[in-house]
DNA sequence: ACTGCCGGGTA
DNA sequence: TACCCGGCAGT
């Protein structure tokens, strides 16, 4: 499916959590917590949606389990009748093969960790790290309700759901934890278990309420609170599920499966080198933000503008008041509108300048005990306006964008050292070279771009006007490193653009006005055979 | 912005 | 095949 289809006809899921990469697009695992309520069609993707929460999970183009409160998925073998753990399974279909392997962990956020600390038995991700007590807390009181509604067989902790997270990690503040956000989706790009936090309503009401509230307190007592979801806030209306770029999904799939190897790496270097390269959509594409609230269309230029807008408008915040918890960050999404086609009605509009959804700069090493796998780009729009959204961290650092491919400018280079290259199993993607003296990932839509690679690497496809570009996404192979490393590139690049030569040409020669002296090379605007290098 | 020229369209 | 041009990529 065509990622951008996806991208403005889902009302929420543009903005995913944690670099997987805009790929967030390289295969990253994406949790999702839309904490939207509501009934979307997203494609064949199935939405089951009932009760005010729905939990979306896209594993794959047009598949994406939904879990909710009292509707379980029948794919799911690990989840437990209460929903909290989504496992995605691999689907027989052809285009699904990697279903299993991924998702997309949306705003991985500290409520989600209770159900794999659930499941993982408290070896993974920090609840509440500046309160402990309400971590455990959290955490009991999740299990609880886990225990009383699911069989002994299907709490059974999967393997491959495991997320191997240091236990007692010392709380370093925000950046600590989304770091782990990260890391936690880095770890679950390999995994093709998803665990995924039930609804709420599948749990017994007390219990039901008891987490919730629990998430409640511990939303507003952790910085980290924007990842929550606040349960407790029943008044929301339905809000869109926030679909994921399909193709986004793909890449993750592509990572994890030990299966189908081979036609994972043919897959992958396909997607590494046949699809075109994003290059930056001249001035036809902006970023705008949808706010995603029920029945408002609203849409604005800048972040901080539909961050307002929600705040005052939707969440009754005081206008003047530039304190952002960060919880508006749910309720928009950030759209691709192409300014060709946009009527007049965005015309008053100020568009995003296209250089904010241009790379941005790599990460600074802001995170401490954070492998580097947190190297994760943050969303361009994202990283240009840091003071508003900086206080919503988590998400600040893990939007991105389902589809960018259209804009996402240069790649940015991101060094990775030989422990990365090991570590980053769900980033890397190395074609073939294997040289490992750098990997250029990009958790956007650009691609992954290989250093060291002798000769050209990327291919680049003209692509007519009237052509559908490949979503970027595909190129985001990031997750499946480990095939892509084992494979050469299943395709070299056709033709080698002749690097320019020094010499003068007749144009330059002659002038335009003297145009009849060009060689006839030049004439036709081909390789000058009179002036060669 | 300019330049070189590839890729592709048209006659 | 000659001619032309859109558009990419390097400067």
């Amino acid at each position: 499916m065509d990622s951008r289809y996806i991208l403005e006809k889902s009302s929420v899921g543009t903005r995913v959590g944690v670099g997987g990469v805009d790929s967030c697009r390289a295969g990253r695992s994406v949790l999702h917590d839309t904490r939207v309520p509501t009934v979307e069609k997203n494609g064949p993707m199935p939405v089951y949606t009932h009760g005010p929460v729905l939990y979306k999970f896209v594993v794959d183009v047009g598949s994406a389990a939904e879990v909710n409160g009292e509707r379980t998925s029948s794919k799911g073998n690990g989840l437990s009748p209460g929903g909290q753990i989504l496992h995605m399974e691999k689907t027989g279909r052809g285009d699904q093969k990697d279903t299993g392997s991924t998702g997309i962990l949306k705003r991985a956020s500290p409520t989600h960790c209770p159900v794999i600390k659930g499941q993982l038995q408290g070896g993974f991700m920090h609840l509440d790290i500046n309160n402990p007590g309400k971590q455990a807390e959290l955490a009991n009181s999740f299990r609880a309700a886990q225990v009383q509604n699911v069989p002994p067989t299907e709490r059974q902790p999967l393997p491959s759901s495991h997320i191997p997270v240091p236990r007692n990690r010392k709380p370093s503040g925000h950046a600590d934890k989304e770091v782990m956000a990260a890391a936690v989706l880095t770890s679950l790009s390999t995994s093709p278990l998803v665990l995924y936090p039930s609804s709420a309503s599948t749990v017994p009401e007390p219990a039901n309420r008891a987490w919730k509230e629990v998430l409640s307190a511990s939303y507003s007592s952790s910085t980290s609170g924007n990842w929550s979801w606040d349960a407790s806030d029943q008044s929301v209306p339905s809000t869109p599920s926030p679909p994921l770029s399909n193709d986004t999904n793909k890449n993750f799939l592509l990572s994890s499966q030990g299966d189908d190897v081979s036609e994972d790496v043919t897959e992958s270097t396909h997607f590494m080198f046949e699809d075109p390269i994003p290059r930056k959509r001249k001035n036809s594409m902006k970023v705008m933000f949808k706010c995603l609230w029920k029945n408002c269309e609203k849409v604005l230029s800048t972040s901080s503008g539909i961050q307002r807008h929600i705040r005052t408008v939707h969440l009754g915040r005081n206008s003047d008041s530039d304190y952002s918890d960060g919880e508006e960050d749910f309720y928009y999404s950030e759209i691709e509108v192409n300014m060709d086609s946009l009527t007049e009605g965005l015309s008053s509009l100020t568009p995003t300048s296209p250089t904010t959804a241009g790379p941005p700069p790599v990460f600074p090493p802001p995170l401490t005990d954070v492998p580097h796998s947190e190297h994760i780009n943050m969303n361009g729009s994202q990283s240009h306006a840091p003071t508003l959204l900086s206080q919503s961290a988590p998400s600040t650092l893990c939007h991105i964008r389902t589809d960018h491919a259209y804009q996402a400018t240069a790649p940015v280079s991101i060094p990775v050292g030989p422990e990365l290259a090991g570590l980053g199993s769900g980033n890397g993607t190395g074609p073939g070279t294997g040289t490992g003296n750098g990997i250029s990932v990009s958790w956007q839509s650009p691609p992954v771009i290989f250093k060291g690679v002798p000769g050209p690497v990327t291919h680049v496809r003209t692509v007519s006007i009237g052509e559908k570009r490949q979503p970027a996404a595909n190129t985001h192979t990031t997750v499946n490193k480990t095939h892509a490393l084992i494979t050469p590139p299943a395709k070299s690049i056709p033709g080698t653009r002749k690097p320019r030569g020094e010499a003068k040409k007749c144009r330059k020669v002659y002038g335009m006005e003297k145009r009849d002296m060009w060689c006839t090379a030049c004439r036709w605007k081909k390789a000058c055979q009179r002036f060669t290098d």
